[in-house]
DNA sequence: CTGAAAGCGCTAACAA
DNA sequence: TTGTTAGCGCTTTCAG
């Protein structure tokens, strides 16, 4: 029906078929499709139009192969469920976008096993870049990073050694300074509530921070309580009722994200509980979400979409240059008091 | 310091490199590495530890090209932080991880011009099938679809002309059966609130099937509302405001999706609004976030991570056969009535 | 079980 | 401004 021969169908097309179709070498071709080097306007009309008209889509593995050159920065994150990420990532692709180069995702599940698979997998097809989350990988994984011969940047965290570049905000340092305004502000009967953090050494470090935080003006945690899948909101409702079951006396609630706060804030709001008159309450991140909740739960921002626009930038920017060399932005979360830490 | 000599640094390791570091010929080496044909236990020995020792990584580049075998999946999909993608993006990770296929995540910002550039960028590495989100295309990115030669699979939405492969489900029917529902309860004021979509094609079908459900009963919205941008829960609040100024007798309000239905709810709440008595509240979605809320929002189950599994079994099956054919699976989304819609 | 030759589709480098 | 030649690093195919 349709004039095509049944080898049409099968094949996709190469440059040497516009180059047929055109009239014009395979080279001159390659220089138009990619803008470079002068081609007359008649040619590169020419060679346009055949491509069109051919539905021609360039082979970039054949381009990559021959150039040594490939627009794609591999991302290597947590998780996508985690709300956290997704940002970073909208950050790391709008600050790539005028730049030429691709983000690729790989998530790891916050499994450090599977983080070194997905990297594996992912230098497989030389990238130009790296970003990752976290400082904590396998002995192999590191080896790969340093051994990779591009840039790497490390994000979210700074605290510990780092591979080439990093950008991100002091997790032990955010906890401390949450811990410091608690006290000031009165509180004494101190809870934590967190993920298992087996692997999230940056709600780990949270935790570390805060504790030291607590332990200069001598306070100990009165309690902790973790938990794991699930929706957030139901454990923080669930994990609250069961600490405030547990300890009656307790004056503080700090999460380690705001999902299972805003639960928290939640069930304080159906029991009837003084926020924060009697209890006080915080959590991590500053997620947006929070804007609609009936009070605004204190937090700290985590500038997320900062550290991913960063972290694109220092690639970008050594992809133009060919340098590598260690960069390091340690950026400063701000406290956001909200409604549900009381004035000291 | 360390013996490397100057060039060691600088140039990535080939099958050449561990050929001779192992003194086995460069295609023994790829049988081993690929665990292809057969190789003598000893043979095989030598090459993996020189292979390990130096820290060679495969380059997929070249062996894609020469192979012309890639194990990539495209997917292409609106937004991350629209909270339900991740979860479909879930469900493809998980079915695709026995396969030896590697999703490639690219996104549109909902307009069809970027999905043409991300389709076609992707396109160019050849991937061995394509995801993409919606059946609405331009002209040329269905061109592309349609030549690629590869399985294509239209997720999230069946209603309308199909490339090659879909799974979804059917938003017009699942406005319509909301409609039904809320009709039969005994609502009759309803208005609906949702985001401005001239590229949301969904939300436009559920509005659709909506106001077809509700003509079946004679009844006409009573008023519309509409968003963009912004914290979700947040913006509910404040049309749902809008709205229930504007029209003190409505009685149903029904919202295109859970998390500005969560924003209404959570007003209805603080205002002492009688729900579902006096006023009864529906989303959609599905989103387990729901589950920490004080009441639980009627809702429909958009079945994401079951449609994320399917549509990677599709592609994984056909990589496996060789075969390209159109597959139809359509889900039925479930009602889940929840506490905001009163007893008929 | 192992190796040699050819080439995947494109681009760098040079020539015309 | 355009064309020619020689690979990029791997895998396919065929020969030993």
């Amino acid at each position: 029906m349709s004039g095509n021969t049944p080898n049409d169908q099968r094949r996709t097309l190469t440059l040497r078929d516009v180059s047929e179709a055109s009239g014009v070498s395979e080279m001159t071709v390659s220089r138009v499709l990619r803008n470079r080097g002068d081609v007359s306007d008649a040619t590169r009309e020419r060679v346009l139009e055949a491509a069109k008209r051919l539905g021609y889509v360039p082979n970039k593995i054949a381009g990559a192969l021959a150039s040594q050159r490939v627009n794609l920065v591999a991302v290597i994150i947590p998780s996508l469920s985690n709300l956290v990420f997704p940002e970073v990532l909208s950050g790391i692709s709008e600050e790539l976008e005028e730049s030429g180069l691709q983000p690729v995702f790989g998530v790891t599940n916050y499994s450090a096993e599977r983080e070194e698979m997905v990297l594996y997998e992912m230098l497989s097809w030389r990238p130009s870049g790296v970003i990752i989350a976290g400082l904590e990988h396998t002995p192999a994984a590191r080896a790969m990073l340093e051994n990779a011969g591009i840039p790497i940047v490390e994000i979210m965290d700074v605290d510990g050694p780092v591979v080439d570049s990093v950008v991100g905000i002091s997790h032990k340092r955010a906890g401390l300074e949450m811990a410091r305004t608690i006290v000031r502000a009165g509180y004494r009967k101190i809870a934590f509530l967190g993920t298992k953090m087996p692997d999230d050494h940056r709600a780990r470090k949270r935790l570390e921070g805060f504790e030291a935080g607590l332990a200069e003006a001598g306070i100990e945690l009165v309690d902790r309580e973790f938990y794991s899948g699930g929706s957030a909101l139901l454990k923080g409702r669930e994990m609250t009722e069961a600490v405030l079951s547990r300890n009656p006396e307790v004056d503080f609630l700090y999460y380690s994200n705001d999902m299972i706060g805003a639960g928290g804030l939640l069930y304080c709001l159906d029991h009837g509980i003084d926020v924060p008159g009697r209890l006080g309450l915080a959590g991590f991140n500053g997620v947006d979400l929070l804007d609609g909740l009936p009070r605004r739960l204190a937090t700290m921002d985590a500038c997320r979409r900062e550290i991913g626009r960063r972290a694109a930038a220092i690639i970008a920017g050594h992809s133009e240059s060919g340098v590598i060399g260690g960069e390091r932005v340690e950026l400063t979360p701000v406290l956001q008091p909200g409604d549900t830490i009381r004035q000291a």
